[in-house]
This record gives structure tokens, C-alpha cells and sequence, in this order.
DNA sequence: GGATGTGAAGTAGTTCACAGCC
DNA sequence: GGCTGTGAACTACTTCACATCC
């Protein structure tokens, strides 16, 4: 295996979870023309306490400025350069249908680093076609060489589709279909199940439990359930 | 505040996530005519220990059969009761583009107690015609009661879509849009971020980590990574 | 003055190891 | 025999409290 980058003390998994959120308040400030942010506004919008903001960003170095907080510019480089976003990475997509067209003509999809190198679909009337400036191949056709593979096939499809990809070396999958697939060690999968999003957020509202009285913050999905209301 | 519903011991967050899980992995079982799982199999699927699944169906009652393992229907309808599927919400999608689309057309968005009861839009074009069984109505309209409201329109309009839902005392959001927004408090918001999910995905990738020597665990995006193909 | 960064303390979650039961 | 369910040990994460520096 090649050397993994090292490109930061090791992160943890909650942290690594909570880094892009920052990045997002961060770009949203910016792009509001403000410059500086510091951990008790960043924890409000995230949902999470100013303590637990600074410790994660510590471990990308110091990059605060005490009694100034945080530069949203340089907050937002170097977290990019934490989650290895200036690394390029192929992306192809299986599916079609509504989803995977929602997801390809996305702007908010592929950004940082991800560059979309190729479409499939089984349907014959969609292969052939063009969708977001590629030609949909047929699911038939060899897979081309990728590092992320995104499913948006129907449940019954899937572990087809995952063992496809898998077979054609792609060792990192984004499964959006309903369905729990069995990949070979060493192949990462990752869940996207809207609903089980939904189904999360119910147990959180009839229950009234979760951070900060009502709120939820959960991986991916964090929740900011008190947010100040910005600037 | 009524008083929450005590459906079982409070269940802790880590769990909340990945009861779902489990549970698609036994539909998928019962679907192919199996009926009955151990914790050592439902945890090579779902990417994470044999201890740890019995931990968390433990905090269910006692559901299994020692010796035998569980039955998956027992599972799948236990695991259902816990996380309030009995009960029925209402849901509203703001935003009809290519993701709200897919959503409210996903055979997999709406189950388990959700109802779909309006659909809105800001582009003239689009109000007034039907989707999903539903004519779209203007944003401009008053937003009909419901439990949750699920957001899919751009980032920059994310922000007054959110509080118009929250002004029509709708206190469940689920945001697909790539922005963090401000809520009163009491009010939970979940993000759903693709591309947040293929930052973390990569960060694994690149740095090697994550359970079981490569793969990912990670709330609703759980990843397994080296399930064992069932039989 | 004011906010960061961090040892120390506390809390939550996971894993071990095995008793209990089918 | 085999697998569940669980006290006990362990690990990880969060929160507290404050020294540190701009």
C-alpha cells in the first residue's frame, strides 16, 4: 500500500465529521464579506459547544488568533487541506433515474477534487443519451477506472451494481439505494438512506431527547437546534 | 410540553443510528425467505461488532433466543416500534428541482408513518403542475401543517425557506441544501450533505483509517466494510 | 479584555469475558 | 454446543477550568 498522506495528527471520527460543517459556516460567512468567526458562533450554527469547536480545530494546528478567533478564510483553507480536498479523484455514477440525475446536475455534488469521468444506466432508452455532458453508457459496457463509485440503482440492483464495481477495482462506494451490500475487505461503503434520515429525525422529535434540548447533532447529519441567528 | 412518548430505556445516539441499519439488514433477510440472523452476521453487515449489536438490540428487550440468535421479523417490527414507526407525520418538501423530484418520487423516501401533504415551489413554471400526486403550490401560498419539512432548494434561499417553515410552526427540518441555517431554539435540523459525504468517504480513503482497517463507520453513513457475503 | 489552546476531570460508548439459557 | 445478554474494564470523546497569548 502506498504511504497514506499525512497530513495532519489523526483526526478523530466525530471531528472528522464536524470539519466540513465548519467549512461550510466558514464559506457562508465569507461569502456574507465577513472575515473573522470565533468558536462560541461557530458551535451555535453547528450545534455544538465553543470547547468542542476548538479542540477540533487544534488538532489542524493553531490557526486561531486569541482574543480574535478564527480567520474564516484560513479556517476554510486549511480544513480543505485537512480533508485532502485538493487531491483529484474520478467519480462514476450507476443509475439514472431521478436520484442519480438530481445528484450529477448538482452543483453542490462534485465539488473539491471530484470530477465526474463516467455514467451508467441498464434502461436502454436513457443509455446512449446525454446527462450533465457525458453519454450514459449501458451497465453492460466496462466500467472505466475510478476511485468512487456512486449507486443510485433501485434495492434489488444494488449488490450487482457493488460487485461490478468492486470487480472493475473501485474501492470506495457512495450507496444511495435502500439496500446493505456485502463488499470485499477493504472496500469502504458509505450509507446514504434518506429514510433513515427521516426515520432518525422522528425518534428525536417524539422523544425530545438529543443535545441541547431538542436538537440533534448526528454525523453527516449534524443538527444545530439553537443556532444564533447570524449577523 | 406533553410528555414524550417512553417507548423503551432511552437509547443512546450512536445506537439511534444504527437501529435502522440493522433493521434494513433483516428485511433484506426476510425478503429472501431467511428467518433468523445472529448478532455476529447482522455486524459484518452493518460494519461494526457482534458485542456491539447485541448491546444495542439488548436496550430493546429481550428480542433473541440464546443459542439461536433473533428472528428478523421480531427484529424488523421491534426495531420498528422503538423508533416510532407507528406513528404517522406529515411532510412538506419545498423545492421541485431535480432533487426534490427524486425525493417525493423515491419509493424509499416516504415509509414508515410519513405522509407526503404539499409540495412547493418559487418557479412559475413548475407551480400548478402535479408530481408525485400532488399539484405544486407557490412558496408564496401558507404553508400547511406538518411535522417535518424537508428542504431542497439552493443555498442561497435555503435560509428564508427555513424560516418560513419554522414561522408555520413546523419544528422538524431535513436540509439537502449546502447550508447551514438558523432555527429558534426547540426547532431540530438535519443536514444531508452529498457532498460532505464524499468528503469524509475520501478523507478515509487518503488517510487509511477508519474500523476494521479501511472502512468507514459513520452514522447514518454507515460503512461496512468487510461484510461477509451472506449466504 | 477577550478568545484560543490544553491539561485534567468527567461522561459516554465500546469491547472483553463469561454467566445464563435454549 | 452455541449464542444471547450483561457486569466489568477499557477506550474515546466531551466538558471544565484556566494558563497563555494577541
Amino acid at each position: 500500500m502506498a504511504t497514506p498522506r499525512l497530513r495532519t495528527r489523526k483526526l478523530s471520527e466525530p471531528t472528522i465529521a464536524r470539519l466540513p460543517v465548519y467549512q461550510r459556516i466558514a464559506e457562508g460567512w465569507l461569502a456574507r464579506g465577513l472575515s473573522r468567526i470565533d468558536s462560541k458562533q461557530i458551535g451555535e450554527l453547528a450545534g455544538v459547544t465553543a470547547t468542542t469547536v476548538r479542540r477540533d480545530l487544534a488538532g489542524l494546528g493553531s490557526l486561531g488568533t486569541r482574543g480574535a478567533g478564527y480567520s474564516v478564510s484560513i479556517l476554510s483553507e486549511r480544513i480543505g487541506e485537512a480533508l485532502g480536498h485538493d487531491l483529484r479523484y474520478d467519480v462514476v455514477v450507476v443509475g439514472m433515474g431521478n436520484l442519480g440525475r438530481a445528484l450529477v446536475n448538482s452543483a453542490n455534488f462534485l465539488i473539491r477534487g471530484a470530477q465526474l469521468v463516467a455514467l451508467y444506466d441498464s434502461d436502454p432508452s436513457v443509455v446512449g443519451t446525454e446527462i450533465a455532458g457525458h453519454v450514459v453508457k449501458s451497465i453492460d459496457e466496462p466500467i472505466v477506472p475510478a476511485t468512487v463509485g456512486v449507486i443510485c440503482v433501485p434495492a434489488d440492483a444494488a449488490q450487482a451494481v457493488s460487485d461490478r464495481l468492486v470487480a472493475a477495482d473501485i474501492h470506495a462506494l457512495l450507496n444511495f439505494a435502500p439496500q446493505v451490500v456485502s463488499v470485499p475487505l477493504g472496500t469502504a461503503v458509505h450509507y446514504v438512506d434518506f429514510s433513515i434520515e427521516l426515520q432518525i429525525l422522528m425518534y428525536h422529535l417524539n422523544n425530545g431527547t438529543g443535545p441541547l434540548g431538542g436538537g440533534v447533532l448526528h454525523s453527516l447529519g449534524i443538527a444545530a437546534v439553537n443556532p444564533a441567528r447570524v449577523p
